[in-house]
DNA sequence: TTTTAGCACTCTCCCTATGAGAGTGCTAAA
DNA sequence: TTTAGCACTCTCATAGGGAGAGTGCTAAAA
């Protein structure tokens, strides 16, 4: 679509102005408050042009404009300037996380809650989670009789805990030599290369290897890690959402996690680690979000390790400083995760 | 408070319609629905008297009655009957906590989503915790360098993992050996039994446990286990929240994790378990609270694990039910919770 | 003494009408 | 190409006027 100069300026003003006010813009309003040079006339001409080509839209014959989606989506991929955060801002959140760096779930918390409160919109992380599980270490637990507790660590710092009943009661230091063994062995490896290795275990270390890869498989099943989510009240409290079912449906979504699951897979799935995918009104296909932004990041090392990040607002957000936080909060995560990687 | 036979059939009847229509009852359709033995004079008289004890209240001077936050006490407390849940969905749940069994995790996320669904209210569940942090068992994960995975388990089946920086690298052997001789050694300590046994460790042993008492410190500093919330989309739902506003403040109160903690305490001080607390409109202390009802109570071994579970709604709720399906919920995760301590 | 029929009265809710205000599109002049 | 001027359109806020639901009171009935 090719635009005059005035003609995206225009476009952006209104759309600021939108963003600001939740109101149609009318053109006497945008001259006045922004000082343009021309007329009020002038600028309606030239939002007819753009309500022609379906970047703005009168909700009736003489009310002002608003944005289309296809308005939005024409800013978001051609106007907006990136913004990025104040440094002092940047600088405060960088120092939370580096208080917070041994501890992978309290990054998760801070990334969502600082998501949320940044943006004011709902937000959120999931945890890192590698495509394959690969096998670090196993522990098991003697509790009482036959129960036993096993702790499985798998490279992506996922820990998986569970209680299994085993045939017979087994002392703690026999457990603890099979646990020993497998760690040792199975270090590093992959589903497959375990399932190889089962052979060289005694009837009780197989029993509890077929535990272990079920474990491993059910991790590899499920899209991403644990999800974070924050600021969900922030969403509530826009205007557009006073009418409370919309808000509902949205708010659904977050809460349902395999409704989730899929948001995120089917966006992401084309999406580099570092890229940012801008979802503007469920695009057609998410029926729950048509009053809805969805904004996503991918961070971690696209290697091995990487989790999602985002923030959901109205349509109507300010997608410069949405997009600016999603993008700084990625950017830190990624650090995090390659030093918890490298160190 | 006295009332006659017929005016607590009436107050009930009231309770009971208001909460189905959300509106306010008049005198005629009381009579009607209910196939009343009196004229709608008759109920109108009455239902004076209780407006004067100020147990029903009229919106405006020509309209219906609504009952007011004393009535519903009052209702609760004296005119309520114990309904329980159907057999076969009774049979239902427990057949789904059944199958969960080995997975404490998977528990409360059952809990949380039952009790969302039959109750049609928002819910809540804190993971069983201990007042005082006993020690398991401790792992130690060579990383990288002196980088060091601590895997902490306690008695309660909480599990704490994090990222310690060692003086100098350390191989694995050597850290497995020192966490399987703190882990036979503090078995069912708590924190004061490991610092006197501190000095029987060498200097990294030492640090070691350092760490692993900070850690058990902040454990036992945290009023509750870890929080799951689910149904909050059924809030949203009633028609009194259509003004977003007071929905918003009660959904603050659950995402705010420190805010639900207090609520959690100050309402669960003196609540035994297999007790349970109903709050209806914030009692003149939650302010945030004022349009809804809570519903608490404690389950778990009161010697040793216990957790809080609950359910959120406007005071328009249906007691009856509500309360009989966290009683519910609260005995089958108590049962769970003394297998698993005894199995 | 208690209950009930009858009735006047009150208050909300919904519908309609009306006018002010904001904003538009068009035309013709600059 | 831009702009001033103007008629026109549509919303929103306000007020008025039933209809309807429900009350409280009074006096009669049980």
């Amino acid at each position: 679509m090719r635009l005059t100069d005035r003609q995206k300026l225009i476009l952006t003003l209104v759309i600021h102005e939108h963003i600001q006010t939740a109101q149609p813009v009318g053109s006497n309003t945008l001259v006045l408050k922004y000082n343009l040079a021309m007329s009020s006339a002038t600028v309606r001409n030239e939002m007819s042009v753009l309500t022609e080509v379906n970047l703005l839209r009168q909700p009736h014959t003489s009310a002002g404009r608003v944005p289309t989606e296809e308005g939005y989506r024409f800013f978001v991929g051609n106007l907006i300037q990136k913004s990025t955060l104040p440094t002092t801002t940047r600088r405060t959140i960088t120092h939370q996380f580096y208080q917070s760096r041994q501890d992978v779930e309290q990054w998760l918390r801070l990334a969502v809650s600082v998501l949320a409160s940044q943006a004011q919109a709902a937000s959120l992380v999931t945890a890192p989670h590698a495509e394959k599980a690969i096998f670090k270490h196993l522990e098991l637990v003697a509790t009482r009789g036959r129960q036993v507790l096993m702790v499985l660590v798998l490279m992506d710092g996922d820990i998986r805990q569970q209680f299994i009943t085993l045939a017979e009661a087994i002392s703690q230091e026999r457990l603890s030599e099979i646990a020993g063994r497998i760690s040792t062995l199975c270090i590093r490896c992959d589903s497959a290369d375990i399932a190889r290795l089962r052979s060289q275990f005694d009837a009780l270390g197989q029993d509890i290897i077929d535990i272990l890869l079920a474990e491993m498989a059910l991790t590899e099943e499920a899209a991403t890690g644990e999800i974070y989510l924050d600021g969900m009240t922030n969403v509530l409290s826009e205007p557009e959402f006073a009418e409370s079912d919309e808000a509902r449906q949205a708010l659904y979504i977050l809460q349902e996690r395999s409704l989730l699951e899929n948001l995120i897979a089917s966006t992401m799935t084309n999406t580099d680690v570092g890229g940012i995918q801008v979802l503007i009104g469920g695009e057609g296909t998410w029926e729950e979000l048509r009053q809805c932004s969805v904004i996503l990041a991918r961070y971690g090392d696209p290697e091995s390790l990487t989790g999602s990040i985002g923030v959901l607002g109205p349509i109507r957000m300010p997608y410069d400083r949405a997009i600016s936080t999603v993008q700084f909060v990625a950017n830190v995560l990624s650090d995090l995760v390659s030093e918890m990687l490298a160190v």
